[in-house]
DNA sequence: TTGCGTGCAAAGGTTTTGCATGGCA
DNA sequence: TGCCATGCAAAACCTTTGCACGCAA
C-alpha cells in the first residue's frame, strides 16, 4: 500500500472522527481544496476494500456514509436517525440473539454489514 | 386514492411477488413497455408513502429496493445476501432483543427501517 | 369541470472512466 | 525504470422536474 498524500488525509480524517459518518459529498467538500473528487471516489473504494472504513447507510440522505473501522466485524451498529450518532453495541445478549437466529431460524446475521436504525436516549427527550 | 392503471400494476406486482424485492431499475425494466420512468418513481415515492411498500436497502447494488409492506412496521426483516430473500421475522428473541437495547443501552430500534443482513439456510450450503 | 396522473424530454445531481502527467519504490 | 495515484474533463448513470395532455371523480 502506497502511503499518498490523499489516502493519509482521507483515512487520518476517519480515525479524528471516529464518531462520525460521512457521505461522499461531504468528504468531497471538506477536502475541495485539496482532493479531487476522482481521488476521493477512488480512495474511499480502497480504504473500504482494505477493511479502514466500513460503509453504512443513512436512510434519510439516501447514500452511503463511510465510517472508521475499527474492528466493526463482530459488533453491531445502532445509528439514531434524528442525530446521526453511531453506536458499536458490544452487547452479549445481542451475541445471544444471533445465535438465537442461528440455531431457531437458520439465518447468519453478518453483524459487519447490518446497521440498526433508532433514536438515541438523548434524541428521545426532544 | 385514485386507482389507475400504473399504480394498480404496481402494487399488484409487489403483492404478487411478496418475498422478493425490486430496485427502480429493476421495475424500470419490468414495465418498460407500458410505464413511463418517471411515473415508476413518483408511483413508488406515492406507494411508499402509504405505507403499501416499504423501502429498504441493498448493500451490493448500493440502491433502494422496495418490497410489499405487510404490516413491516412492527418486525425485523432478515435479507440474505446471496441470494436477496427476504425473511419478515416474527420472534419473540427479537422483542426481548429490542426491549433489552432499549432499557439497558437506551436505544429505542426502529424496526421498520432496519435491514439485518447475512446468509439463509440454502446458501448456507453452497 | 377540475384535479390528479402520465409521458416525454430536459435538467440536475452523483459517480465512474479515459487519458496524460507526476511521484514513489 | 516501472507501477501506481492523481487531476481534469467527459461520460455514464440515476432520479427529479416542467409542461402539456388526458383520464377519472
Amino acid at each position: 500500500m502506497y502511503k499518498t498524500y490523499s489516502r493519509n488525509a482521507l483515512s487520518e480524517f476517519f480515525k479524528e472522527n471516529k464518531h462520525n459518518s460521512y457521505t461522499s459529498l461531504d468528504l468531497i467538500e471538506i477536502f475541495k481544496d485539496s482532493i479531487n473528487k476522482a481521488t476521493i471516489y477512488r480512495n474511499l473504494k480502497y480504504l473500504e476494500v482494505n477493511g479502514f472504513i466500513h460503509k453504512t447507510y443513512d436512510d434519510k440522505k439516501q447514500v452511503y456514509e463511510y465510517m472508521y473501522a475499527d474492528d466493526c466485524d463482530h459488533h453491531f451498529h445502532l445509528k439514531c436517525v434524528k442525530c446521526g450518532k453511531i453506536i458499536h453495541l458490544h452487547c452479549d445478549d445481542a451475541d445471544e440473539f444471533i445465535s438465537h437466529i442461528k440455531n431457531e431460524h437458520n439465518f447468519s446475521i453478518s453483524e459487519n454489514i447490518t446497521t440498526i436504525y433508532g433514536v438515541c436516549e438523548e434524541c428521545e427527550k426532544c
